[in-house]
Formats: C-alpha cells, structure tokens, sequence
DNA sequence: CTGGATGCAAATGTTTTGCAGCATG
DNA sequence: CATGCTGCAAAACATTTGCATCCAG
C-alpha cells in the first residue's frame, strides 16, 4: 500500500492538473474562508481557466486529503473550503454573512481535560462561532 | 407584527400536531444527539406515530424555531437534530461514528477576549470535537 | 501506448415546496 | 367553517459517479 503509493506519486503522472495550481493560487490570497465549489468553479472560469464543476470538484478533494486544503462548515447545506495553513477558528456574522477569522485556538487548553473525563483521544474540531459583526450592530 | 403573533398563537391552533409531542418524547430520552429526518420518521413509525418524512420535517422547523430543538451538524451532508437543553459540545469518534456529549462549555471562557479583538457581539457556537473513542483506540 | 485528469451527463441523496384533504377548535 | 397539520408528489439543490476523451510522460 505505502510502496503503492509512492511508486504512484513518484512515476504515474501522466497528466498533470492544470487545475489545481489554479485553485491553490485563489485559495492561497487568504481573504475568503467560505469559497463553495461553485464559487471556485465560477472564479476560476472568470480567470480564462477553462474548468468544469466536478472537475474542481475532484481537484478539491485530492488537495483536501494531500492536507493543502480544508473544509469548512458553516452549517448551511454547503462544503467550504479554504487554504490550511496557521490554525484559526471561524466567526460567522448572522446579519451579513461574512466569515472571520480568529487566529489560535480557542480549544486546545480545554482538550486535556475532556481525554481524562472521556477517554478519547482528540484529534480535531471544528468551531464555528456567531455573532453580528460590528457594522451590523450598529445598523441595530 | 408582535401583535399578529401573539393572536396567532392564541387563536389558531385549528390542528394540534400529533407529531411534534412524540418527536419531544423521543428527542427528550436525551441518549442521542444525532438525530436525522430520516432516524425519527422510522422511529415514530416503529411506535405506531404515523408520519410522513415531510411532517417531520415541518414539525422540527417549528421545534426549532421555538428553540426546544437543536440543529446539530456533525459535516456529513445531513441535519441532525438533539432536545435542546443545557449547554454541551460534541464529541465524534473518527472510528465507529458515535457522538457523545462533552457537559458544559468549552469556549465561553474565550469569548470575551474574541470579543474585543474582533468587535463581534458574539451570540453562539457549534463546536465539533473529534477523535477515537476508548474502544476504537483499543482496536488499534 | 499508458494512466490519470477532464468535461459532460446522469445518478444519488437531502432539503424544500405545492397542493388537496382533513381534523379540530 | 376556517386554520394549519398532514401525506404525497414533485421541485430544488448539492454531491457523487460513469464514461468517453484527451494529453503529458
């Protein structure tokens, strides 16, 4: 399996995505946390890269399992997705929409605790704070 | 608008929802928090509630909407949903899918610091913790 | 040539809506 | 009888898959 794989990243790339440098590229500006695959799908088409829906749709799951790329919840019926890199918890503004984010991690402190009261072992989390952003607050 | 409301809630209860005591009874067991649409339906109509999938989509809409029920998204494509009740986080075991209940709040303590770092009033969190539980880590 | 990436279309799965019928206050 | 819950069906929406084609190695 692992010899498998590496004799397969090393020697079978037949055909190279042109895609998914693209991709990297958009994600990796850093200012949206909430692309959906249509939105990269439609930036991308808007950039001249010729590029269908499942095909961005594939490059994404590749990227998301190599670890380049991460999806983001945002508890509607979407998948987002932005570039990994520093972790950072996500702030949704109820009023208009917009995602934030807070660097660090606002649960790393608490997981000990939870391994001893639980016996997991925690590998992740995903937290999704909300709120209305402070123009919108001062529209209330 | 307040005022339509309130008569409303006063005057027309024309039909009483059959469903939506028994969808109470079930999700107030409390034993699981990861109800789907499709989990209730079967359940209700293994005890003799006849339902229909839509009714009990439309039933927890307005549980919701109340606030005795609990949307709760675990990043598989669906809505799960849980008797709102104390504050909790949720814990996902990577191995065999079981969700669990972490009691108390893992993130209130942060978020008056986010507060004043990103000038959100910040209302609420999903937090999804993940990992293997004690079993799934003895398998391995 | 070969094997993976692509585009298009179709299948899948979930959520949402339209509508007629019905039971209750 | 008017209201709003119900069941059934269809629509809407997002995700996933099948397949023929293409192309760099």
């Amino acid at each position: 399996m692992q010899v498998s794989c590496v004799t397969a990243s090393l020697l079978a790339i037949a055909r190279p995505s042109h895609i998914e440098p693209a991709l990297a590229k958009l994600l990796r500006r850093g200012d949206r946390h909430d692309w959906s695959i249509k939105d990269l799908t439609a930036s991308l088409r808007k950039r001249g890269v010729n590029a269908d829906f499942s095909s961005v749709y594939r490059a994404l799951r590749r990227m998301v399992a190599e670890g380049s790329v991460n999806e983001v919840q945002l508890g509607d019926g979407k998948t987002r997705f932005e570039a990994s890199g520093e972790h950072h918890e996500h702030l949704l503004c109820e009023g208009c929409g917009t995602v934030s984010a807070v660097s660090g991690c606002l649960v790393d402190r608490a997981v000990p605790a939870v391994e001893r009261k639980t016996g997991f072992s925690i590998t992740g989390h995903h937290l999704l704070l909300s709120g209305r952003c402070p123009s919108c607050k001062a529209e209330a």
